[in-house]
DNA sequence: TTACTTTTCAAACAAGTGTTTAAATCAGGT
DNA sequence: ACCTGATTTAAACACTTGTTTGAAAAGTAA
């Protein structure tokens, strides 16, 4: 087997646990059982089950972050053109939009923005320290292009706002009806679409109420 | 010692470490070396770690779902008087005053508060359920009582929204500002009757966005 | 083939986990 | 004082964890 192949399984193998179980809560036993490769690949290939996550969140989030820049970039562009802020609808689907269209990819694309939406509040510093390292540029580019969108505001009630937002992404981002995860007292039987759609009208409305 | 004391203690440093660290992360020796009583107690006074995490919430979870409640049936009998639907405004009040309340009435609440936001996204199944069973009964009837508020919107409408909105609060719930949570990017510099009362201007506007 | 590097493999390692056990200690009632 | 049941204690148990090791196998280039 090419050695390629090896990390290849390792990385998709490891996506998909490290979003079902949690990260420390996966064993490398379990995890190289399923792959059908040695224990000890995990440690030759990437040196520890850490530098394992970290290679898993960085394969995806990397070029996710750079879709999401880029259609930022080409918003404030256009307001810069037209001397005018940016709308809060065009940056939230700047944001938004790069977001499902990975989510609708694959059924691993799932599992991975499973594993990214969680990592917000995971208690584990190892899944935290990992994610933020690579999603803090962005979020703080989104954050100041943001603010431009809603001057009225105040730098409080903003920061506030933002964090309600956070929570509601990633609470969708969390949530895969149909998958394995496990019953919750809501079923959202929307397609991807439609739910963005929702989730933007209602981050647009919460945003710009009036202070 | 007498054996109230020892179960105590438990409960309280377990709640701090379970909020801090995750259920899974905390090891039994940790948690009765920092308690101060032998590492046998767990298993002699609560049976199992999970049983421990069981007593944990419910200690806290069973007063303050009642008064969420009782804050819910008020608006509702009012309602019911009136002969109008309740307002979404109420519903949320009713359901956000007694949590904010309760996290404010100690840094052992907060703690409590930042396990149970959690629990909604945590991979650790013992700690989902757990959650859930105490919680859902009140999370179904809040659900139908918003439900009235909202008549215009179609059901995987409103579905969505709410999950939108138990997003939203549990990052606030998460959220513990000067606490020992590590630093994020965003920084929320605001009592917590603020927050509240923005957190109630954000859902109120989300909800109540046109469809 | 030979020589050399990369990769795989089974086994062992050291440390940590929750739980159990049986003896020791403490408490309260008679 | 004594007895009895509740509680605490140190030690051990059985098991899992991530990681390391050194030899075997596979791959590569001359």
């Amino acid at each position: 087997m090419a050695s390629t192949d090896t990390k290849q399984l390792l990385l998709d193998y490891a996506e998909k646990l490290f979003a079902q179980e949690g990260f420390h809560h996966t064993s490398m036993r379990v995890l190289t059982n399923q792959a059908g490769v040695n224990l000890a690949a995990v440690n030759y290939h990437f040196g520890s089950k850490e530098n394992l996550l970290h290679a898993v969140i960085e394969r995806r989030l990397k070029p996710l972050n750079k879709k999401r820049f880029q259609a930022i970039e080409v918003v404030m562009t256009q307001a810069q053109k037209s001397l005018q802020p940016p709308s809060v609808q065009d940056l939230l689907l700047a944001f938004l939009r790069p977001t499902f269209e990975f989510r609708c990819a694959s059924e691993e694309a799932k599992d991975f923005i499973h594993l990214i939406g969680r990592s917000w509040n995971d208690p584990d510093q190892t899944v935290y320290n990992c994610f933020i390292k690579l999603a803090m540029p962005l979020f703080e580019f989104f954050s100041t292009c943001l603010r431009l969108s809603l001057p009225h505001l105040d730098e409080p009630v903003f920061q506030a706002r933002l964090q309600f937002l956070i929570g509601s992404i990633s609470a969708v981002m969390c949530s895969n009806e149909g998958g394995y995860a496990r019953k919750s007292f809501i079923s959202v039987t929307m397609n991807e679409e439609e739910k963005m759609d929702q989730l933007l009208k209602f981050l647009q409305a919460g945003l710009e109420a009036p202070q």
